[in-house]
DNA sequence: CTGAAAGCGCTAACAT
DNA sequence: ATGTTAGCGCTTTCAG
C-alpha cells in the first residue's frame, strides 16, 4: 500500500488533519510540528494522491484539448505540433497538467464531449477551429463548463483569443499587390470553418480595395488536397501569378502543384501563406508567411482558462486578439 | 450538484449499489430493475464521476508521456507529431486518455517524473529517447510502476517496443551501395542516442561488408544544425557521393545544403533517410525514406501498457520488435 | 439477486 | 493551534 497523510501523521505524532494543513501551506500550524511533518514527509519522499484529492476538491488540474480532425492530418500538420507543444509548454508552468483527444469522425466527438463534460475528467477545455453552429460549443454552454475558444466563434457569448484574421489576410495580400502583382487567387480551407472565412473577408477586402477580381478556389485540409486544388487554379485558361495560401502546409502542396506545372516561384508564381512555421525554409528563398504569434495566442487562452477555472467572478464573454507579422522572404518578390 | 449513482437510485427505486452493478455489467441483476436503472441514466444522461472512481480503483485511466526536449524541436520534428498522434489515436479505441507533458530541463523531467509517479496521476507511462543510464527508468524500476520503452534502453531489465534500427540502417546503406554510390557518409544524430548509435552500427557493418570507409558525421536535433553538419560534410575535399540521414527532417537540412552548394540530388548526391514523413515528398522525385512503421510501433507500445496495467502477471521483461521497410524515391537513383 | 455498509485518501467545517 | 468528524461518489464485500 501507498504512503497516506495518515502514515505521516503517525510518523510526526500528530494527527492526519495537521499533515493536511501543512501540505496546504496553512500558516497556523506550530512551527515545531510543521518541521516534524516536513521531515516526515521528506523521509518517506511522500506526495498527495491527486485522485483523492480531485474527488475531495471537485478539481483534477487537467486541462483538455480535443482535436477535431483524422490522426493523419494531426501528425503532418505543424498547426497542431505548434499548438500541443505550446499548449505542454505553458502549462508546464502551472499545476495543471494536459490531457489530449483526437476524434476524427463527429459522432465519436460528440461522444468525447459527453464523456469529458460529464465525467469530469478535466477541470476545462480549450477548444480549437470552431465552425458555424459548433454542437461543441452549445454543449460546453449548456453544461457551464469553463473552456476558451482559440479561433473566431461567431455570434456566441464565450470566451475566445484569436487572431484579427480578416487584416491578417488583407495585410498579405495588400503585401502581393504592391509586390506588383496582379491576378492574386487565394487557396483558402474549407468553408464554414472560421479561419478561412475570416481571410477570405480580408483577401476580399484588399482585392476590392485595389479594383481587382478576387479569385477564390476552396480546399480540404491536407497537402494532396491542396496539391490538386492548386493544380485545377493553376491550369486554368486565367492563370493567376500569384497565391495566397491558407498555411504553410498547404503551401507545401501548392508549391509541388506548381512545380509539376513547371511554374517557378516566385517568376512565375508569387506566394504568401500563414503560419510562418519551419516549412517556409523550405523552398529556395523561403516562403513569405504570416506569423500568427502563436506562443502568445495559446498563453493567453491557457491563462484565461486557469481564471475561468479557479475564479469565482463569472464574466460573460471576453475576446483578446493577438497582433500577427509578416514574415517577408523570397517567394513574394516579384524578381 | 452534479447527478450522482444516488439520484439515478432514487429514481429507478433500487439501491446505489444496483446502480453501481448495472453500470459496470452486472449481470445478477434482475432484468426489469436494469431497464428501469438504464432507462433513468439516459433521462438525465448520467455519466459517472471519474475522479470517484479513480479514487476507489486506485486507476485513473490515464497513460502519461513525458518527452524530454524543449518545445522548440518538440513542435518541429515530425517524429513527435506522429508519436503523440499516433499514441493519441490508439488509446482513442481504449478507454484510457492521454496524458502528455514536455520537460526541457532535466532537473523539471526528474521532478515530473516524481510528480507522476507518487501522485499516481497516471496509471503508466511510455517512455522515447531512453538514454544510457536513464535516471528515469531506473525511478519507474524503484517504484514498480507500470511503464514500456520505445526504444532500445540497453542492459535493463524491461518491456520495450522498438524497430531493429541496425537492420534498418544496413539495408538503406546497402540500396545505396547497390545503386552504385561509393562514397557514402552518414548524417547520424547525437552519441549516446540509442537509436542513432544502433544506426551507426547498421551502416558501418554495411560498408564493412562492401569494403567501403564509413565516414560519420555528429550532428544535433534540428534543421539548422543538419544543415550546416552536411554542409561540412559536403564541401570537404573527400566530398561523399550520397548521403545516408538520421531522419527526414534533418534531410531536410541537408537537402538545404547541398543545395548552397549546388549540388543536385540524386545527379551529384544520392540521399536516403529514416522516418519516410511527409517531408519526403518535398524534393523533386522525392526522398527516399526508411518507413518504421510507427503506427505499428505504438499500437504494440499502448497495447504491453495496458497489459502491464491491468495484467496480474508480472513478466519481467519483454521486447517487440518491428520491422521497418525501404520506400524507394528518386533521391537514392542514381540515374 | 439486492441492499446496507465500509472505505479509497483527502479537505474543511466544527469544536475545543 | 489542532484534533475530531463528516463527507466527495464510487466499488465491493458482506449479509440476507
Amino acid at each position: 500500500m501507498r504512503v497516506t497523510q495518515q502514515d505521516i501523521a503517525r510518523l510526526a505524532n500528530v494527527s492526519q488533519a495537521t499533515v493536511s494543513r501543512v501540505l496546504a501551506g496553512d500558516v497556523r500550524v506550530d512551527d515545531a510540528k510543521r518541521t516534524r511533518v516536513q521531515s516526515a514527509m521528506a523521509q518517506v519522499n511522500y506526495q498527495p494522491d491527486v485522485r483523492a484529492q480531485a474527488l475531495r476538491r471537485r478539481k483534477t488540474q487537467l486541462i483538455g484539448l480535443v482535436i477535431q480532425r483524422d490522426a493523419n492530418t494531426v501528425k503532418d500538420d505543424p498547426f497542431f505540433s505548434i499548438l500541443v507543444a505550446e499548449i505542454a509548454r505553458t502549462l508546464a508552468k502551472t499545476k495543471f497538467h494536459f490531457c489530449l483527444d483526437i476524434a476524427d469522425t463527429s459522432s465519436s466527438q460528440s461522444q468525447i464531449y459527453d464523456e469529458l463534460l460529464r465525467t469530469r475528467r478535466v477541470d476545462g477545455l480549450i477548444v480549437v477551429e470552431p465552425q458555424m453552429d459548433d454542437i461543441r460549443l452549445s454543449k460546453l454552454q449548456a453544461d457551464r463548463f469553463p473552456f476558451v475558444v482559440i479561433g473566431n466563434p461567431k455570434g456566441a457569448s464565450l470566451h475566445s483569443v484569436d487572431n484579427d484574421n480578416v487584416l491578417c489576410a488583407r495585410t498579405a495580400a495588400m503585401h502581393l499587390v504592391e509586390n506588383g502583382f496582379k491576378k492574386i487567387a487565394f487557396l483558402a480551407g474549407p468553408e464554414r470553418v472560421a479561419v478561412a472565412d475570416d481571410r477570405v473577408a480580408g483577401y476580399n477586402m484588399a482585392m476590392e480595395q485595389h479594383g481587382l477580381t478576387p479569385m477564390i478556389k476552396r480546399t480540404a485540409f491536407g497537402i494532396e488536397a491542396a496539391s490538386e486544388a492548386a493544380e485545377k487554379l493553376l491550369s486554368g485558361k486565367d492563370r493567376p501569378d500569384a497565391l495566397l495560401v491558407m498555411d504553410d502546409y498547404l503551401a507545401i502542396g501548392a508549391l509541388r502543384a506548381a512545380n509539376k506545372l513547371g511554374l517557378s516561384v516566385p517568376g512565375d508564381l508569387g506566394m504568401v501563406s500563414f503560419n510562418d512555421t519551419f516549412l517556409t525554409t523550405i523552398p529556395e528563398g523561403g516562403l513569405t508567411s504570416v506569423n500568427m504569434n502563436f506562443e502568445l495566442l495559446v498563453q493567453q487562452a491557457v491563462k484565461k482558462l486557469v481564471e475561468l477555472i479557479e475564479g469565482s467572478e463569472e464574466q460573460s464573454s471576453t475576446r483578446h486578439v493577438v497582433p500577427c507579422e509578416l514574415k517577408v522572404r523570397g517567394s513574394s518578390q516579384k524578381n
